[in-house]
DNA sequence: CTTCATGCAAAACATTTGCAAAAAG
DNA sequence: CTTTTTGCAAATGTTTTGCATGAAG
């Protein structure tokens, strides 16, 4: 699950890009946080590489998603967020802190996937099912006894 | 279905919101748009009143949702889009025009609320479920014979 | 070498704020 | 009258752009 800059690289290279070290470090930094803002990215990523620009990570982020390694997500904070895990699954989002959650549910995943396998919607191409869990995350210590 | 100004004021009062002409025009360009940017709800909305601000679109907004006659929705376009139809329903999402459509599936709400039913989330108080369809809208008369 | 990626600083957007003036009830 | 709501213009925050420089292959 670890990846060293030496397989970054390779991960790069097959997906088509350059090896670059603000790449290998955004890359790094989204593997670090799951899902993230461009903020949170540069955050990150400029404390182990100096020479990193807010316009480069934004460069970086579009081109990881052009080839498919990262994942654009939806927020409704008007703010772009990236996930790192491209495979199809649920999220759980948290609308207070904009915050989100892998949430896997195969059974889930194969019940809605099965309710699909013979539709066809008209005039749309359809991509992907994104389900989300929309909710608050609980404060600490508030469950309910 | 289609209100007139004095049903409209009805409708403020009964959310606890004093009646304007700019919330009406809001409210009433939103019923005809259905899903919409606050850009566009300034565009038709202020096309007939001309005293209208977009601070005063946002604001508008904003306290349409607080009571809960407006609903935000998620997009993946760093803008904040409206939903004038606050009932549960799925969406389909063109990731190309940011353009929302609902799609109504009882069977599929029912499918997943069932699913959810004895389900728990460990720290999270779920709000609500929002599934998208995401995809393209398919060019018209490119369909595959 | 040649092409593509990065840094930089400015521009473009979308949204929010603060406060005085105006309108609603 | 009193309380909200609105308009205005400025500020904020995020993302994009254009172009010269620099690095990758």
């Amino acid at each position: 699950m670890k990846e060293n800059s030496t397989d970054l690289r390779k991960i790069l290279r097959r997906y088509g890009l350059k090896s670059t070290p603000q790449r290998i470090a955004v890359y790094t930094a989204m593997k670090e946080l799951g899902h993230a803002s461009a903020d949170m990215v540069y955050q990150l990523a400029s404390a182990g590489l100096t020479t990193l620009t807010v316009a480069t990570v934004y460069n970086v982020l579009e081109s990881f998603v052009q080839v498919g390694l990262l994942q654009r997500r939806m927020s409704s904070n008007n703010k772009m967020y990236m996930d790192v895990n491209t495979y199809n699954h649920c999220h759980l989002y948290c609308e207070e802190t904009n915050t989100y959650k892998d949430y896997d549910d195969p059974e889930l995943m194969l019940l809605i996937h099965d309710h699909f396998r013979n539709k066809r919607i008209r005039g749309f191409d359809l991509d992907r099912i994104d389900v989300q869990l929309v909710g608050r995350k609980r404060i600490a210590g508030s469950r309910a006894k």
